[in-house]
RNA sequence: GCCCGAGUGGUGAAAUGGUAGACACACGGGACUUAAAAUCCCGCGGAGGUAACCCCUCCGUGCCGGUUCGAGUCCGGCCUCGGGCACCA
């Protein structure tokens, strides 16, 4: 082969690693590890997208570079298939999702492995497979045990369409995340899970991370810490007490009315006669409204009176009691002081109603909203005068001297509904006895295996299909007769610790091995999508510090450095009736598309792909007509990590037109034989200087994960060495070495018919010449006035006194300080020199 | 509405507060070839000037202002796009 065929040397090389081992995670559980980690797909029956492998491609560079920089490198995949798309199929087709599951991991797998990632397979786990979910039960145990797994009958998200129960954040805007099918909210009895314990640390930890700011923040927002105080308002007439939580104890005095939630217990009691009816009404009303009917109609505030009065603790004022749905049972305490000059949700309330409006602090204009700033207290006998925040502090105290309240803290976060109505999840290791008590099955009798089933429709009650598999369903424990669970766990419950069993998958005595842990964790560095910021982060970091509470983990936290990979999105292309046109019927080059079938000229703009919009990419297709290593190089050079860019087929042939001049740097395209360029002299000194500071850029770059300026620096050595008729053979190899990491398969073929015997993948990484990284001349730009005047080739250590006079010989120069006067000279050692001027008098 | 992030050539993009546009795509020109492809070399932000050639000037990083000897980069305000949250008291 004289040519580089990529078809041909590929697979040549997989089958290489596969049969080497290459790639296996070294045993000894000593020296620099490195724990490199991608957030695990779900194998989805549309296989991979192009979007995948820029994550995956990362963390292979980064895995290859750290071996080669000596260190012991996990970088395991796996599979998070429990999950619905499987189900959903199976209640169509009637095809068991285990076998759907398998398919979809055999595509998977069989794209990862074109792709020539060097993932240690004999690591590879599946969140299905009884050995690893006999673990997801273990540890749900584990919070049991720990009291932070307890059953609620609570009001919960019921999908009809998918028959099952959602959590909160898979709702959006009343509708299910997965299908866009409309949410009603009924009460059901789950398993919920108190990740609330832990939100304080959930928050606090956060700080140590190296995270993306705007995911700590997001997970900060989820969270949703806000302190104030808890204020008891008596209820006039009534032998009984509305507590209320605010932010803003500052405004009390402010309260000119209260709002109880439509389901807060104390509205049936305190209602009067007169207006039992109307209050009723509006309470069936607000019950039988979806969350979707409740958003919709948030613009317009609703309520009704109860008849009743509350006291105002601090100045005794008599305020009338509402009912209304903008105030939720679930937060706080679902009751709150109204403050209409000083909230804008109680200022519409009270304009729609009209309530009376006070102003208790200065600086807004209540007559046209509430003033939420800052501003001094009025209206508010002893703190009147007080800045909010001194007014805070001095009502708090006040409060809590008189019995009348306290500080509060509360939290957005609720606890975790952990439980689904599903058939394609882990099981609950939990049994009922006959009176309904919960009790947890030994742990020796994990797992508890999925029942075989035939039917995996849920029931129209909204029974879950596992109460249809009658043999599994009833069995005895101790003697007695039980019931088992029927509900099973989320999809989170897999991927919330897989990272931990990947550091000893087939450990069949226990989770893992406490010594690999705490050699391996934590995950040195975890690439994926921004769209699991607060939902898998959140539950995974979670699960980790209650397991870290119970002595079986060494890190408070599992993930150090997290990146968001971007969003890959594409261009696409619509005719003049605004019909989309396939990317795959158009030429492009970037200024004018052309349906090539037509010749008709497009429209075209960028968009996230997706199969309506007809630009969805195939990988598949990509790697077959320019080979894997193009297709990992052009998603690396196409931008910045993190950033969302638009794929563009056409662009790729620069970086495989980059991987043919490495080629021919070592091939003879004519004869198949080492290129005669190649020689074994000392390359010369510019040579040398462009290799060692391409040595220091590339190294400095991969650290820092800006594969694209590495990209680019090896292109330069590249441009280079192809100018040179001789072509020092220790420049070349250098090169094929710092290529490896991200064209494996290339640079393995190279660096064998450079006569290696041993894989490039086990050679050490180019270490650069500190001497060779810097030049003896250098250029000095010249400014004047800021303005660029002229650029100097001046020694590299040239002191600021010559580098000035040498500036000032310079006759373009000097011609331009003609009549001037320096006011200043500024030098900066190795960049340049501002002069800085004004007329002379 | 609130919280993040981003706006730089025809395109994807570079640039510790220090020569804006590295590296690529597209395009144009040249060499090689009977020809084409491939390859190699050159040009490529805009406007103007001088000119056989070498070059020179002004403008230019979404908009307006500020800090600085010097701003794509820092600060304030705005606009547009993308992502997230949304009656959380």
């Amino acid at each position: 082969m004289a040519r580089y065929e990529p078809s041909l040397i590929e697979p040549k090389w997989q089958d290489y690693w596969d049969q080497h081992q290459t790639f296996a995670t070294p045993t000894a559980l000593n020296g620099p590890k490195y724990y490199v980690l991608d957030m695990f797909p779900y194998p989805s029956g549309a296989g991979l997208h192009v979007g995948h492998p820029s994550g995956y491609t990362a963390t292979d560079i980064m895995a290859r570079y750290k071996r080669a920089k000596g260190f012991n490198v996990l970088h395991p995949m796996g599979w998070d298939a429990f999950g619905l798309p499987a189900e959903q199929y199976a209640i169509q087709t009637g095809t068991h999702p285990e076998v759907t599951t398998q398919k979809n991991i055999a595509n998977f797998k069989r794209q990862l492995k074109s792709l020539g990632f060097s993932y240690d397979w004999t690591r590879e786990l599946s969140t299905t497979h009884p050995d690893y979910y006999r673990w997801t039960q273990w540890i749900f145990l584990q919070l049991y045990q720990r009291g932070l797994a307890y059953v609620a009958e609570v009001p919960v998200n019921w999908c009809p369409a998918l028959g099952t129960v959602l959590a909160n954040e898979e709702v959006i805007n009343g509708r299910s995340e997965r299908g866009d099918h409309p949410v009603v909210r009924k009460p059901m009895r789950q398993w919920m899970l108190r990740i609330t314990d832990y939100a304080d640390r959930l928050l606090d930890d956060l700080e140590s991370l190296d995270w993306p700011d705007s995911i700590k923040e997001m997970q900060r927002n989820w969270i949703g810490k806000s302190i104030g105080a808890e204020v008891d308002f008596k209820v006039s007439d009534h032998n009984a007490n509305i507590r209320v939580f605010t932010t803003r104890p500052d405004t009390l005095f402010g309260a000119t009315y209260m709002v109880l939630a439509p389901e807060h217990p104390l509205v049936q009691t305190l209602t009067t006669n007169a207006q039992r009816e109307s209050v009723q009404q509006y309470i069936d009303q607000a019950a039988t409204k979806s969350d979707l009917e409740r958003t919709e109609l948030a613009k317009e505030k609703t309520g009704v009176f109860t008849g009743a009065y509350a006291i105002n603790p601090l100045n005794e004022a008599r305020i009338p009691i509402w009912v209304a749905d903008y105030v939720l049972i679930s937060y706080g305490t679902g009751a709150i002081m109204a403050v209409p000059g000083h909230d804008q949700r109680d200022y519409e309330f009270a304009r729609t109603f009209d309530l009376p409006i006070i102003e208790v602090i200065t600086g807004g204009d209540i007559s046209e909203a509430a003033h939420t700033g800052h501003g001094t207290l009025v209206n508010s006998g002893f703190i009147n005068g007080l800045s909010v925040e001194e007014a805070k502090a001095v009502t708090i105290d006040y409060l809590v001297k008189h019995g009348l309240g306290q500080k509060a803290i509360n939290y957005r976060l609720r606890d975790w509904l952990f439980s689904r109505q599903r058939y394609w999840g882990e099981p609950f290791p939990v049994a009922w006895d006959q009176s309904n008590q919960p009790h947890p099955l030994p742990e020796q009798q994990l797992p508890l295996r999925l029942p075989e089933l035939a039917d995996f429709q849920p029931s129209e009650s909204g029974d879950p299909p596992l109460s249809k598999a009658t043999e599994w369903l009833h069995f005895e424990m101790d003697g007695l007769p039980m019931r088992r669970e029927t509900n099973t766990m989320p999809q989170w419950a897999g991927s919330c610790w897989y990272y931990l069993r990947f550091v000893d998958p087939h450990n069949q005595h226990q989770a893992w091995d406490k010594e690999k842990e705490r050699y391996w964790m934590p995950v040195d560095l975890y690439v994926g999508g921004a769209e699991h910021a607060v939902l898998h982060l959140l539950y995974a970091r979670f699960w980790h510090k209650v397991l870290y509470d119970a002595g079986y983990v060494s890190t408070a936290e599992p993930f150090m450095k997290l990146i968001n990979q971007g969003l890959i999105t594409s261009y696409s292309f619509k005719d003049a009736s605004g019909r989309y046109v396939h990317t795959d019927d158009v030429d492009f080059d970037g200024n004018q598309a052309i349906d090539s079938r037509t010749g008709e000229s497009l429209e075209f703009q960028v968009e996230k792909m997706s199969k309506g919009k007809m630009n969805v990419i195939n990988p598949d297709r990509i790697i077959e007509s320019y080979g894997a290593d193009a297709f990992r190089l052009y998603e690396m050079f196409m931008g910045p990590l993190e950033m969302s860019k638009p794929w563009n087929t056409k662009s790729i042939d620069g970086v495989r037109r980059f991987l043919e001049r490495v080629w021919r740097l070592v091939v003879d395209e004519e004869t198949g034989a080492l290129a005669t360029g190649l020689s074994d002299t000392a390359p010369n000194d510019a040579i040398k200087r462009l290799y060692h500071k391409t040595i220091q850029g590339v190294s400095d770059d991969i650290e820092a994960l800006r594969f694209n300026t590495a990209i680019s620096k090896m292109m330069v050595l590249v441009n280079g060495l192809t100018k040179e008729d001789v072509r020092p053979r220790e420049a070349v190899q250098g090169l094929l070495l710092m290529l490896a990491p991200f064209a494996p398969h290339l640079a393995e073929e190279l660096w064998c018919r450079l006569g290696h015997q041993q894989s490039i993948a086990k050679s050490a990484f180019p270490v650069a010449d500190p001497e060779w990284c810097v030049d003896d001349l250098i250029t000095i730009v010249v400014q004047i006035n800021g303005k660029k005047r002229e650029a100097l080739e001046l020694p590299a250590d040239i002191e600021q006194a010559e580098a000035l006079s040498a500036a000032k010989n310079n006759e373009r120069v000097a011609s331009a300080l003609q009549g001037q006067q320096i006011v200043r000279e500024i030098f900066v050692p190795g960049r340049l020199i501002n002069l800085v001027v004004k007329p002379r008098r």
